[in-house]
DNA sequence: GCAATTAATAAATGACTCTTATAAAAAGAG
DNA sequence: CTCTTTTTATAAGAGTCATTTATTAATTGC
């Protein structure tokens, strides 16, 4: 049931519209924030008391020139009130960026993981990240507030459990955020990649204006996030948007991405072309620059691939009727030579096509996200010890 | 922005609250009421007082025998206040309830309505069925408080256009709102008829535990209403939940449906069904008490139709992961007939298999939705007004 | 008729908000 | 240097809403 509503509410909820203002804007006066949060004076004067005690806000000196009357106060929102932690948890590597509370991002370190660790390397791992991060953005590990985890698979976000992950077997049954909060003196949350990932796009990426997105995350996986009415949509236990199953490859289970699509439907192709390059690169970069390069057969297998990923991409569209989708994940960075044909066959598989998009992020559109994410639960822990 | 938050937003609050606690009962002591909605004796006492002004509660003799103390006031929700309607137009006919605020059905209409009927002979045939039940239930018109009608097509829930209509081709553009608006003196809503199915089903149904819900309308065409979190999930012009071009035929498009696939697929079974038999029923309703009688062809045509129709389901099912699907629409009579072997295929297909379940409701889902949503734009209206 | 019991009413308090009035601090004009 | 103008800060007053704590009212049971 639902708690009274009692005064100490307004307060809240008045002090939330005012940092909203002050997030966006380096420092103003009392008067232009009332006007701009739609409060009156007093109000304000009382809310910003109450967020100078919190540390959320400061003053600052009014140093404008030519301008009479008398001076007015500034108010700035405190940043550097402390900082939270993005993870990005990958196969192959573990990205991890740092920011302060306007979400500023003060260094984002990669390091590179074998894709064969178990879970406690794994982990050691990630936590040398953190450590590299913290120490690179100079921030005190008690300065951070929150942290928040994005792992490939099904992650309950209440508990912060991993349910499945396909990609990282032993990665099952693991509670994230118990592992990392010890890390921390801080609450660590923990999502899908894929849902941090439509997160950050939409706080600073392409879908900055859409309410109703899909975040396509095509690299040696294929998952998707999913946003409706400006909500991330998790489903019951926080499978929404897994499409592993979604037959991209008939009679082939479990190769899904298009990694896997490359090898397998253009094996004789990628193996001709592996001959002739000494590079590391992956069978779906490999086809992309091939493609690229006019080799007609090459081409051929790309098609047929990208038609198999609009398919799937297609009949989420269809169920789900997004304004918006964003194609992000490694496959990002070939921009329109991917966009370009799944765009095209959008029409024939919904009668309300969607836009199509290429993540403005790319591979940090996760860790963006789960910024985000820490942010958002830092700023209502906060804001709920208001008046205590 | 959000608007400033300012006292009265209390009173609207514990209002609904306590509205809440009051629909549920017949009648209740004030100070029950305070300590069931948890809030303090005056308060309650306050509200009861908005809430009398605007006739939504009445007093009432307490006469309870063997209570010592001073005699309790009673309250009790004054149902009659107003009524709402709510209206289910088919393809082959109209189903109007009528019911007060409780939420108490008075009575329900179904007219039958001619498949190549007209856009305004159609709508005749609705208001007609309208003012047929009002007549029914004796309620005035000018004692509807607002009507919600559903429609199959892709509504617009803000304006209440219906965008695509695949049945009803000459809907598409009608702005049901207004044309239903000037029968009514209030306000009409509009929506599809799945999404409106899917809200009866948690209100009354089976699905009244569960906030991740998706409803299969299974008829003639083939739908979904979606609810994640206890919202419906619309996607951005409300065409969320389309399943047409799910390629349940492959290439056929345009059928899709139980019927239209027992008539493709079981073309000749059904034809030698239909030799021996003089019933007017469907194609699929032929089906199904073929199978049940032991015609094994006719069994094996109906697994095939079904194994099309749970690989939709279970399509939905992977990318939405919700708690429960529920099989509604004119198969839902079939019951486990046809829930069966589509559960039995779930595993098959997601990692996390939903529960499954055959509509509690039957065809009287998509109105009771209706006087759901008809009832929750009621009360909210009524309380904008509180304070005025 | 007198406890005991239960409920209604009233009063006091505190947390909010808003509007309006008053005081303060600067720039600019004479 | 003083006075006006302009802008802001502070204070006061009123109104709404909620809570807790008396106080009063109306019963039942003995």
């Amino acid at each position: 049931m639902t708690s009274a509503a009692t005064a100490p509410l307004l307060r809240r909820l008045n002090a939330e519209t005012v940092l909203n203002v002050l997030r966006d804007v380096e420092a103003i006066r009392h008067t232009e924030l009332a006007d701009a949060a739609g409060l009156s004076r007093p109000t304000v004067d009382a809310v910003i008391e109450d967020l100078r005690r919190i540390g959320l806000i400061a003053e600052v000196e009014d140093d404008t020139p030519g301008r009479r009357g008398r001076p007015a106060r500034l108010v700035r929102f405190r940043a550097e009130r402390g900082h939270v932690v993005g993870i990005d948890i990958g196969v192959h590597k573990c990205m991890v960026s740092v920011a302060d509370l306007r979400g500023v991002v003060l260094t984002t370190q990669v390091r590179s993981l074998g894709q064969e660790l178990g879970r406690k390397e794994r982990l050691d791992g990630v936590r040398k990240a953190v450590r590299e991060a913290l120490k690179q953005a100079r921030v005190e590990r008690s300065a951070v507030l929150a942290a928040c985890a994005a792992t490939p698979g099904i992650v309950d976000p209440r508990t912060g459990v991993v349910l499945t992950c396909d990609v990282l077997p032993d990665w099952k049954g693991l509670n994230l955020r118990a592992v990392l909060g010890r890390s921390f003196g801080a609450p660590v949350l923990a999502d899908n990649d894929a849902n941090l990932a439509v997160v950050g796009e939409r706080w600073r990426g392409v879908a900055s204006t859409s309410e109703d997105v899909i975040y396509v995350l095509a690299g040696e996986r294929l998952g998707a996030g999913i946003v409706s009415g400006g909500q991330v949509f998790r489903g019951h236990d926080g499978g929404a948007g897994e499409m592993s199953f979604l037959s991209l490859l008939e009679h082939t289970p479990g190769a899904e991405g298009i990694g896997a699509l490359a090898s397998h439907i253009g094996k004789e192709v990628v193996a001709r072309l592996r001959e002739h390059t000494s590079s590391l690169t992956g069978d779906a970069a490999l086809l992309l620059a091939a493609a690229r390069d006019g080799d007609t057969e090459a081409q051929q297998v790309l098609e047929e691939i990208l038609a198999r990923i609009a398919r799937a991409i297609g009949t989420m569209a269809l169920l789900l009727n997004p304004e918006l989708i964003v194609i992000g994940g490694g496959v990002a960075a070939a921009g329109e030579q991917i966009a370009e044909p799944i765009r095209r066959r959008l029409p024939r598989m919904t009668s309300l096509p969607p836009r199509l998009e290429v993540s403005a992020l790319g591979d940090k559109a996760v860790t963006v996200g789960a910024l985000r994410t820490a942010l958002d639960s830092v700023e209502s822990s906060l804001l709920d010890n208001l008046n205590a």
